[in-house]
DNA sequence: TCGCTAATGCAACCTTTGGTTGCGTATTAG
DNA sequence: CTAATACGCAACCAAAGGTTGCATTAGCGA
């Protein structure tokens, strides 16, 4: 159930900061590494390095504009990945319900 | 929309082998970590150490018999975290349709 | 135009964490 | 009683998140 694909997506926005990134970019597009960094309490650093793994899976995009670089999110891949996020919940909680219903039958009949 | 307590549980299923760790205990509970290790890519104090950190955030919890300690999960643990994903991916939906909605309405007037 | 400031990128380094190997201890099977 | 098995602990390794420091480049004001 857990692809090497999904993996892949799941370590992308398995980090907290790189949620947050993806949050912050959410609301309000085209900001840069700095500006990101201003909003966050880690490094600029630390920042562009999120975004570097964020681009390289495709979930942010950047495009230059002078000394400046903003990034924005990459709709339809964000949408994949939220998509992923509840399929794996709802998995796992179809999968607790059915263990559930089969350790109740096995009670009823001692 | 992320909070500490989140990423708690985020970071205890957010790694894979913790996922697949999960997965088979589900499919087969109360195996010892030896039991797991045969089915996972990793060794036995790899498994053992991941079961630490489950237990610990209370995914799941263990019983010593004899020599053995074996594991199963904590079912109503669990659907908490899953929902929690299942809360993340519409989270990220509703928010990203939102703004597309608002980017559609900013083309229709030039 | 010149020079200063602001935004990036690159590199070295530290720390945490997933993973391994090796060893010692305890419990069970023969 | 002895041997095999299940476990825990400790040292060690590699990758990843994070920091600091420095070099580079683009914009802006005097």
């Amino acid at each position: 159930m857990t692809t090497a694909t999904d993996d892949e997506l799941w370590s992308a926005i398995g980090d907290p900061t790189r949620r947050r990134l993806l949050d912050l970019l959410l609301e309000s597009p085209a900001r840069t590494a700095t500006a990101l960094s201003d909003r966050l309490p880690v490094t600029r650093q630390a920042v562009s390095k999120h975004l570097g793994v964020l681009d390289r899976v495709g979930l942010v995009e950047a495009t230059e504009v002078g000394r400046e670089k903003r990034y924005r999110v990459d709709q339809a891949q964000l949408e994949r990945a939220a998509a992923q996020l509840q399929a794996a919940g709802e998995a796992w909680d179809a999968r607790l319900r059915r263990i559930k219903k089969i350790a109740e039958a096995i009670e009823r009949q001692p």
